[in-house]
DNA sequence: GCGACCAGTTGGTCCGGGTCAAGCGCACCG
DNA sequence: CGGTGCGCTTGACCCGGACCAACTGGTCGC
């Protein structure tokens, strides 16, 4: 599935439930004017989709070509039913998708759009780069946002995402390569920057 | 328990798991600068705690007065264990704070202060007012946190919710008593204020 | 090659909300 | 009683980030 397509539309039923094998799926919320916020990105091995519920009240959308693995939503509840291992699985996952909510709510909540940039950053190192090691300094990874992403899961305008990334490469915390390919030497700096 | 009292310490083992009899716990995050972030409101019949982890990366307070049904963590877990029906009732909570966290995410990143006051006197009195109809357009209930806190819970500065919620009296959407007692006669301008 | 278009950057201006400070009302205490 | 402290409000000022606009570089179709 090519980047942009659309998994869950916002008012129409849910009707699937995938396994991203491959991918960033980004799950958006919009207000009646317009104004977005992206309030989850899933990485391989999620669950996408909201079970014992017909409706969902988010879109889901990929955001880099994403292969999944869909079931129709009868299909996923009954094996809820007949299966408490996987019913676990999906209470793991739940669980942890709640504790990410709840840190982004800090940092939607209560930090300068320098943090947040810096945040975002670590956030996409820890899950993106493939050989991304918490105690050694540095990382590499490809953005799998635009811009105007990063802005709406920041809460921020595309201009000051920009702003903030130059100042970031100005100061010598990260290197930019076409846009999207980031390098960070020195991790550490960059949580510094991220407020902690 | 009286209001104030903590439940959960933040590096401390979270050793307890409790169902709230009564009365609202506030979960709150804090930056190592001491920025804090409530990032969840817990009512009446709500499990408190977070099963399948030593460490729990939040502080959990309560806001009001608060009557709590507690037990150790290995007895929820073996419990857990022997009854699917009880971790299904847990993923259930578990999808339904998932998705407030959610809502409250577009609330911390998209809403102006004004909105964002309006949505917390909504969400408040969906869960407080006792005879609360969403049909019937009015409301009455007492905010269960002091300013400090709702400015915690939205993002903003106590003297910004000060000034929100006085405009809204003086646009006569809400009448204030005592700082605490509100009363929203039309509860379809209040939420045409939360910017839907 | 050339123009159109899109993602991103950069500059300038403005305003919403933060910050600082003073003051009010009320409960509690000596 | 007056003093103290806390929760809250109100006012004045300021700044971070939104908004508006111009520009750059890369990609695509012709």
């Amino acid at each position: 599935m090519t980047s942009g397509a659309e998994l869950i539309g916002d008012t129409e039923t849910v009707d699937g439930f995938s396994n991203i094998l491959s991918g960033v799926v980004k799950l958006t919320k919009t207000l009646s004017d317009g104004r977005e916020q992206i309030v989850g990105l899933q990485f391989a091995p999620d669950f996408v989709g909201r079970p014992f519920r017909e409706e969902s009240a988010l879109t889901a959308q990929a955001a880099t070509d994403v292969s999944l693995c869909s079931f129709p939503r009868a299909t996923i509840e009954g094996m809820l039913k007949r299966s408490p291992g996987l019913e676990h699985r999906l209470l793991e996952q739940t669980l942890r998708e709640l504790d990410e909510a709840r840190d982004w709510m800090v940092t939607l909540g209560r930090k300068t759009a320098g943090e947040k940039v810096a945040s975002f950053l670590i956030l996409i190192a820890t899950y993106i780069d493939p050989e991304f090691d918490p105690r050694s300094g540095s990382a590499v990874f490809d953005l799998p946002l635009t811009r105007a992403e990063i802005a709406d899961f920041l809460g921020l305008t595309i201009e000051t995402v920009s702003r903030q990334l130059t100042k970031l490469k100005a100061d010598k915390v990260i290197e930019i390569e076409n846009n999207r390919r980031i390098t960070v030497e020195d991790i550490e700096r960059l949580r510094f920057r991220a407020g902690i």
